[in-house]
RNA sequence: GGGCCCAUAGCUCAGCAUGGACAGAGUGUUGGACUUCUAAUCCAAUGGUCGGGGGAUCGAGGCCCCCUGGGCCCA
């Protein structure tokens, strides 16, 4: 399960499931933001304290978790089991001494054992459901504060500028932005950066397909420029410099050329790939992904920095010039653990991806002087700037986008690039543990029916998809797909509505389907697309949470206000309570996700949470006026909690909660 | 040849880091719930040798070793 691919040996550790240790889990009367639950788990943790030192247990080292199901309490402890073995008796009657010595407390209302060994606490109703939704109306529930304002960098998309995103760059987008706003979630200070490769042979040959094949230089009506570039030009020129020696020298003299910088050649490719960047942003921003800075590799080629940080390797020693062998005449790095040697720069005096690789991340990190200046970018990102990098810029100091902690999304097939980019940081820059993180996952292939109906037949098999070959689902594609088919779901619902306002919701539906459906996996576990599964608004999916969160607005458009005090003892039903302990976890549910930087974690939670919201309002009438007015303002506030706990966390991945669907 | 990842219900996946209470969802199939806050929902039934074998443990889907099958990377 090697999520991470982390400089040194070790990983970074992740807050534990244990909600006792949390800090400041509640040993105050008013919890802090999203930690309701803890509140209970640390009540429950001082009060078996309590037991076992009453009873002369000593103190094992045991956790409060939240209960397997509602039968077994709200939080349960392990420690019966743990102190079995020393005690010499089986943990049912340790268990049993232990909920006997446990006294309760402001939210502990009793302590049960059970007979597997268990030590169950039950939580008094009302006073969580007050707790908890109390604390869920206050600004702010939605974030835990670990980060105390450190700084982190994450970099994803990275999208080579001569195609259009299709899906598996989309897991990439998906998974990136939610993560860097999991960290700002957590009080992390987040740069977001996106790479764009500017000057490799890709860029060459699409010029070749302009220049020398006679492609149009724009698109036909209605087609994207980088979808034209991607499908036609690309894919057209590709298919003829493969079967033409002429046309591959001709792109290597034009790469070399765009390389050498200064050239016509290098402007023509900048226009070229800052125009299907700006396409590709469209895409991006579509899906509400926001960056910080575009970071261009030409420039970091041009910049300088490669040169001083080879003569930096050279002068400690950390490289070598091979006399002899096989690769003579090349600088290398000696391999570790047997791997073979790296070459650095080759025979003829030409450096490897390292020559990039090697100074983007030392600058990342903050290793290096800025060499590059910024400026806005030439398209305005909507509610929020947008730098880029320029040449020549005043140097001095780190880059104010560099941070100690660099996470970079990539999917797994760089795996090994990254292990070595990091293994050299730590060995020759001095990089501590857990500084450069590949946040890997593995990538993204078609299903053998979605392949057949792009023309390629598998034999039941996932297909890799291909930009070369044409072979892929484009992520715009899948957008208006979704779109479409919730424009029509909503419009039958909503009959009246203003058709922009019909238009908006359908969007905010596609755009939350898709990218729940990229983070909702395992970061390894390869995605299997399926174009027509993906269109489905049913079951798991973010439809489902927006759903819940249309239906919990209506309710609270209903019930109005004024209805007085709330009387938390009316949440005392099963689905009240699961309802609440579901609005609760937000603070170990967050905490987790952040510290594994696993998206998913939270994904999960959020359709938990949507779980229980459905399960309650099927179950229970808010607005009828059962209980009395008191009853009825604790139900409509506790709505309310629902509704801003559920669009707190979609927002964190990034998916849109519309008011009404 | 070397490295990384995956294998749990017909299908798609949680659970594995920190072993412990009858292995959970979604989907599918079957049945039920809309004069009542949106049925994109809910309720119920159905469905599992947790890929195989061995080991350590009072206890393994989870930990260790070996094997099989698949994906990816490198050579």
């Amino acid at each position: 399960m090697a999520i991470l691919n982390i400089v040194a040996a070790g990983r970074a550790r992740r807050v534990g499931r244990d909600l006792g240790t949390a800090r400041g889990g509640g040993a105050r009367a008013g919890a802090p933001a999203g930690m309701t639950l803890d509140a209970l788990a640390a009540e429950a943790r001082r009060s078996m304290g309590a037991a076992l030192s009453s009873l002369g247990l000593g103190a094992p080292d045991y956790g409060v978790e939240p209960s397997a199901r509602p039968g077994f309490g709200d939080v349960s402890s392990n420690a019966a089991f743990l102190l079995a073995r020393q005690a010499g008796r089986p943990p049912a009657a340790i268990a049993s001494d232990i909920a006997r010595a446990c006294p309760a407390g402001r939210l502990v209302e009793r302590v049960e054992a059970h007979a597997s060994g268990h030590v169950n606490f039950f939580a008094d109703a009302a006073a969580l459901a007050r707790e908890t939704v109390t604390s869920a109306l206050r600004k702010g529930y939605c974030t835990a504060d670990v980060g105390r304002g450190r700084r982190a960098t994450v970099e994803h998309t990275s999208v080579n500028p001569n195609k259009a995103l299709h899906i598996g760059h989309m897991r990439n987008v998906a998974l990136g932005d939610a993560v860097a706003r999991m960290l700002a979630a957590t009080g992390h200070d987040v740069s977001t950066l996106n790479y764009v490769d500017d000057s490799g042979l890709q860029v060459a040959n699409l010029m070749i397909g302009f220049d020398e094949l006679g492609f149009a230089e724009s698109p036909g009506a209605g087609q994207k420029f980088d979808a034209y570039c991607g499908d036609t030009v690309y894919v057209g020129a590709m298919e003829r410099i493969e079967a033409d020696e002429g046309l591959r020298r001709r792109a290597s003299e034009v790469l070399a050329r765009i390389e050498r910088g200064g050239t016509e050649e290098a402007r023509r490719a900048e226009r070229l790939t800052r125009r299907i960047l700006d396409a590709q942003l469209e895409t991006c921003w579509r899906v509400g992904a926001r960056y910080d800075c575009l970071n261009f590799e030409s420039h970091i080629l041009r910049s300088g920095m490669w040169e001083g940080i080879f003569a930096r390797l050279r002068e400690s020693g950390a490289v070598r010039l091979e006399a002899a062998g096989k690769n003579a005449g090349c600088w290398t790095v000696p391999g570790e653990d047997g791997e073979d040697d790296k070459v650095l720069v080759r025979s003829g005096g030409t450096a490897t991806y390292m020559a990039k690789d090697i100074p983007y991340a030392a600058w990342k990190l903050g290793l290096v002087e800025d060499p590059f200046g910024y400026e806005p970018h030439a398209t305005a990102q909507p509610g929020r700037e947008l730098a880029c990098t320029t040449l020549g810029g005043p140097a001095g100091g780190a880059s104010r986008f560099a941070s100690p902690r660099v996470i970079t999304v990539i999917d797994s097939r760089q795996s090994r690039l990254q292990g070595i980019i990091s293994s050299l940081l730590r060995r020759f820059f001095g990089v501590g543990e857990g500084a450069y993180v590949h946040l890997a996952y593995e990538s993204v292939a078609l299903s053998a029916e979605t392949a057949r109906g792009l023309g390629l037949e598998t034999g039941g098999r996932a297909a890799q998809m291909s930009g070369r070959r044409g072979l892929y689902v484009g992520a715009d594609s899948v957008l208006d797909s979704l779109a479409a088919r919730a424009m029509e779901e909503t419009s039958r619902r909503n009959g009246g509505a203003p058709e922009a306002e019909l238009r908006r919701v359908a969007e905010q539906i596609a755009v939350g389907a898709l990218r729940y459906e990229m983070v909702r996996q395992d970061l390894d576990r390869a995605v299997t697309f399926d174009l027509a599964r993906s269109l489905s608004l049913e079951g798991d999916t973010a439809a489902y949470l927006q759903y819940a969160h249309a239906r919990a607005v209506r309710v609270l458009e209903r019930a109005g206000g004024g209805h007085g005090d709330a009387d938390y003892g009316a949440l005392g039903g099963p689905h009240e309570r699961a309802l609440v302990m579901a609005i609760g976890s937000f603070g170990p549910a967050l905490r987790g996700a952040a510290s594994s930087l696993s998206p998913k974690t939270l994904a999960r939670y959020a359709h938990g949470l949507a779980v229980g919201f459905n399960s309650f309002y099927e179950h229970v009438r808010v607005t009828d006026g059962e209980g009395g007015d008191g009853a009825t303002a604790a139900r409509v506030a506790l709505v309310a909690a629902f509704r801003a706990t559920i669009e707190g966390t979609a927002g964190i991945l990034g998916i849109p909660m519309p008011g009404r669907m």
